[in-house]
Formats: structure tokens, sequence, C-alpha cells
DNA sequence: GCCAACGTTGGC
DNA sequence: GCCAACGTTGGC
């Protein structure tokens, strides 16, 4: 999952409530289908930093929540507000996440284009935008591997 | 700041 | 249903 740093980072996830925080902004399908058809709850991700220094996944989480409704669709004061998405009927669902650990090496993207093993890693591709994606079994390990684990 | 890649919108 | 115009994402 991708969060730019600015906004919120790992780090104001580490120091959230319990750790935690809901996904909510996310205005695109595949992206929203991922969350509310896929992810279950335990299921592993990575905390990935967009428009950093360099960008970098930084580090691990799990989903804590099944999906429900984006409700700052539905908040007029919301940037993400979108008034497709009725309460009754609503577009946009999110998941709650809670981190497990911080990185003691963050993997940058340049650093992952060298590893062998993830030529093929959605975040790697060319023009990837997607927000939440998928990431294999082997993805996932290795990149744990390399960065290491700090509380 | 530039720009390539992508998603969405809306005229036809 | 096509596709041009536009807006956004995100690496660099």
């Amino acid at each position: 999952m991708k969060t730019e740093p600015d906004v919120f980072s790992v780090f104001d996830l580490a120091a959230a409530l319990n750790r935690s925080t809901c996904w909510d902004g996310v205005r695109n399908y595949q992206a929203r289908n991922f969350m509310r058809d896929q992810m279950k709850i335990g299921d592993p991700i990575l905390v990935y930093h967009s428009n950093a220094t360099p960008s970098s996944v930084v580090g691990v989480a799990h989903v804590s929540t099944a999906a429900y409704p984006d409700h700052t669709a539905f908040d007029l004061q919301d940037p993400h507000y979108d008034p497709k998405s009725k309460m009754e009927s609503p577009t946009w669902f999110m998941v709650d996440i809670q981190l497990d650990w911080i990185f003691e090496e963050r993997q940058s993207l340049e650093m992952l284009r060298s590893i062998a093993g993830l030529e093929k890693m959605e975040l790697l591709r060319k023009g990837s935008r997607l927000s939440v994606q998928p990431v294999s079994k082997i993805e996932f390990q290795t990149i744990v591997k390399l960065g290491g684990k700090k509380t």
C-alpha cells in the first residue's frame, strides 16, 4: 500500500493509536476492489512511501478490519468527497491497517530493481500507479528479509 | 518542474 | 462505443 510520507508516513502510523489507521481516500476502482474483495484480516502488507527521497518500501503492516465504506467520500468538506458515493450505496471502501514493524533498512525502488526475483513485481512496472496492489509471497518474503526489523 | 503513463469524462 | 481532452500519479 502506497502513501506519501508528506501526507501520512509510516512514522505517523507508528504514532497512531494502536499503531493503526483507516486507509481512506482511495478513489481508484482497482485499488478499491483489492481492499473490498481480496483483503482479509491478518493479510500482510508492505508499506511504501511514494513521492519520497528516495521512494521506498519502509515497513510491514497487516489488515486489521474487513472492508467498510469510506466515510470521507460523504463529507463535503473532505478533499476526497465524491458525490457519486451515497451512504445507502457507497462507491468507496477501505480497510484498517495496523503497523507491525518499520524496516531497519528502507528498500528504495532503485535497490529493488536490482534484486533477482522481483522483475515481475507490480511496484517496479513502468507506469505502475495503483496505490493498493498485490504482492506475491516470494516478493514479500524477499523484501522483508532485506528490510530487517526495527520496532 | 518535467513528463510519461494511466484513468476518467463527455461529445459525438 | 470511440476517442480526444483532461486530470492525476509519481519517478526522476
